[in-house]
DNA sequence: CTGCGTATGTGCGCTGCCGCACATACAGGC
DNA sequence: GCCTGTATGTGCGGCAGCGCACATACGCAG
């Protein structure tokens, strides 16, 4: 967590090679990313794209009946706000800050510019994109098929993996929202983790004891939706070494 | 259904201007896919994209278990491999013929020659590409919140919008499949819609004959994902009228 | 026409999650 | 150090969907 914010910690900023970044960079603004604050929400006109470095924002959809459902988490490994250059200005969906941070922000018409100019820029938003779209699907199959434990330990580890600290701060309440269940199901599947020991956890914290243990109790998706992340944006090289390593 | 099956009754192709469609359809190869064909698996290498003319396809997760759950389809309204051009050359789900029928193929290095060299053809697929996403993502909702009965009726709607006919020939066995749930649940629910004078159905064989009493049963995601898709390629203009007007 | 493979109908007990109604206990502000 | 808002714990009945085990019936191949 360094006391200076910089573009490197977000991994698609960060590969970016020099000369690339230099021309983006004038135009990238840091900004402050409190928890709830609401990115976009359905047919509202995105004008930023947001790169961040340690906020986490959930793609969530609000059905009709006021039930909620998260489809992806976006973190310092993305960017939100793909639809700007996917050429569909909105989206259905809204964008919610889960964990207060910071991010990057860019105008969209600098966004533009460049994807249209820089078929290496261009190359590694559509990949991230394409990673973007097997997290939305397996979570659909994922949402189908697996219980509330495994998919909280599943959310548990993606959403450390993209913080890299061992405390989390976030409510059960909002845990819940996010995964579209009920909060006493998180209650009692987070007091089992507790007890075997994988988490521990006090109001609005909760603290990764045990990674393996997580994963173990996780479902599949975890697995899967991490490898096909770290594929596709293998090939990338980091321009500075400051944030990349990945964990 | 022409006896001369034609490019422009997939509506991608159909909406590139002459001079672009012209460059492409000397490369354009139909081929007919029988049900149950798959186009591709986790981690094959795609050769082709697939312009579905009367075939629908859907794009689905079989998990460890061996469950399966849809997180789209792909009718003429759309593409199959969007992987190709998105840069990922694989996914992780799988795509399977889910309505007998034709597509027009073109190789990947067409494809991709095509999508960098013509802005326009990039637009069309890119925004192509939102409106899958979009499917995905409340998929992965519908997933979490509504009931058997609902998800086949957006199903059931959403599939008859590309075929354009009234009667679907498809088991209840695949829809189950699709829809990630039992096969006996799939025949609760068509009982009571067929009970309802919304469909009738024979041995592999449904016959739609109250769309309205369709629409009123499903839920939300069908005219929100009819919607995005209207508007994502409503500012294409189709080069004939063949099979544009949409439905 | 007959038979067989496959699609559909139906009934069971079971389980995971829901919706509700509370009880409890933590943590920051005064 | 107390008070209050909010986060968490717990127990209930209810139900949708599951997994299984069949019964039935359609329709094509012979």
């Amino acid at each position: 967590m360094p006391a200076t914010p910089s573009p490197n910690q977000n991994h698609l900023l960060a590969a970016l090679p020099s000369a690339e970044f230099e021309l983006l960079a004038p135009h990238l603004e840091l900004v402050a990313l409190p928890l709830g604050e609401m990115l976009y929400e359905p047919d509202r006109q995105l004008q930023h794209a947001y790169f961040p470095t340690t906020a986490i924002i959930s793609l969530l959809h609000v059905m009709e009946s006021g039930a909620s459902a998260e489809s992806a988490g976006v973190g310092n490994e993305g960017v939100v706000g793909v639809s700007l250059f996917m050429g569909g200005e909105t989206t259905t969906s809204s964008a919610v800050v889960q964990t207060a941070g910071h991010a990057y922000r860019l105008d969209r018409r600098w966004l533009m510019q460049e994807f249209n100019r820089s078929g290496l820029l261009q190359r590694l938003l559509l990949r991230y994109t394409q990673a973007l779209m097997t997290q939305m699907s397996q979570t659909a199959a994922c949402n189908r098929h697996h219980s509330v434990e495994q998919q909280l330990c599943r959310w548990l580890l993606l959403t450390q993996d993209r913080v890299a600290q061992r405390e989390l701060v976030i409510t059960q309440e909002l845990i819940a929202g996010m995964l579209g269940v009920r909060r006493e199901g998180v209650t009692e599947a987070a007091g089992n983790l507790q007890r075997a020991g994988c988490i521990s956890y006090r109001r609005g914290h909760i603290a990764v004891l045990d990674r393996a243990g997580l994963e173990s109790r996780s479902c599949e998706c975890y697995a899967l939706v991490k490898k096909e992340l770290a594929r596709l944006l293998s090939d990338v090289r980091y321009r500075q070494e400051a944030t990349a390593a990945g964990r």
